[in-house]
DNA sequence: CAATTATACCTAAGAGTTTTAGGTATTCCA
DNA sequence: TGGAATACCTAAAACTCTTAGGTATAATTG
């Protein structure tokens, strides 16, 4: 697995699009799912992946749903209205930001048209 | 310009790949170049900037040479033999992250084929 | 059937990177 | 001549993530 530095400021993404594609996601379906989505090369860990939803929560963009399977609680996360909005935004962000670094990291790719 | 939370991590990717264009930069020049290449979408401030060069001469990454320009000093870096491996490794590094972000984003391009 | 693994949630301390907000000094240009 | 641009730098604070725990239930397996 790569080095985890380049997944900061990536998390809020991934999970609001994650959200926005699957409607309803718990904690931990959102940290497999991205494990096995992508072969084991992107792993979001735990300890950051319950305080960025909780405050994905507080700031309105997700509302929560608890569901218990027998004596196990899960909590489903949804987005608001809100949260639909910021998921266009987000996407559009790292969308304009991939760009901006295929221009710095391959200038000739963008001049002679070659795709990757 | 969008959210800097995005350049996190990608800092040290850019430095090497221009200095491997460019063969030689001082920081000023670098982050003016980002800059004007990105129409003013990316910007790296200098208090990153500094700092991070530094540390990559320190790892041996980097090399530098001074140069005067009447009394006003700028300071070139360039890759080591070690500097070149490096930004190969995280040039690819990037590739990997970049696809994968893209596989969880849109995963039905990446199913039926259709590019972006 | 006991122990390990998987599921499912959570938090707090620390590490690491970047921003903010300064500082110094030279050169150009209006 | 005074502001903008060039050119370097650092320290404190902010922010995000990792590490390293903790609790508890359910399933698997030796």
């Amino acid at each position: 697995m790569f080095s985890k530095e380049l997944l900061k400021g990536t998390l809020k993404t991934i999970i609001l699009r994650l959200l926005d594609e699957q409607g309803k996601m718990y904690g931990y379906e959102i940290s497999q799912f991205v494990k096995n989505m992508t072969d084991g090369k992107l792993e979001l860990t735990e300890g950051a992946l319950y305080p960025t939803l909780h405050k994905l929560e507080s700031e309105g963009l997700l509302k929560t749903e608890k569901v218990f399977i027998g004596k196990r609680a899960r909590k489903y996360y949804s987005l608001t209205p809100a949260g639909n909005k910021e998921t266009i935004s987000k996407i559009k962000e790292f969308q304009e930001f991939a760009a901006a670094m295929q221009m710095i990291l391959f200038p000739k790719a963008n001049l002679d048209g070659r795709i990757k």
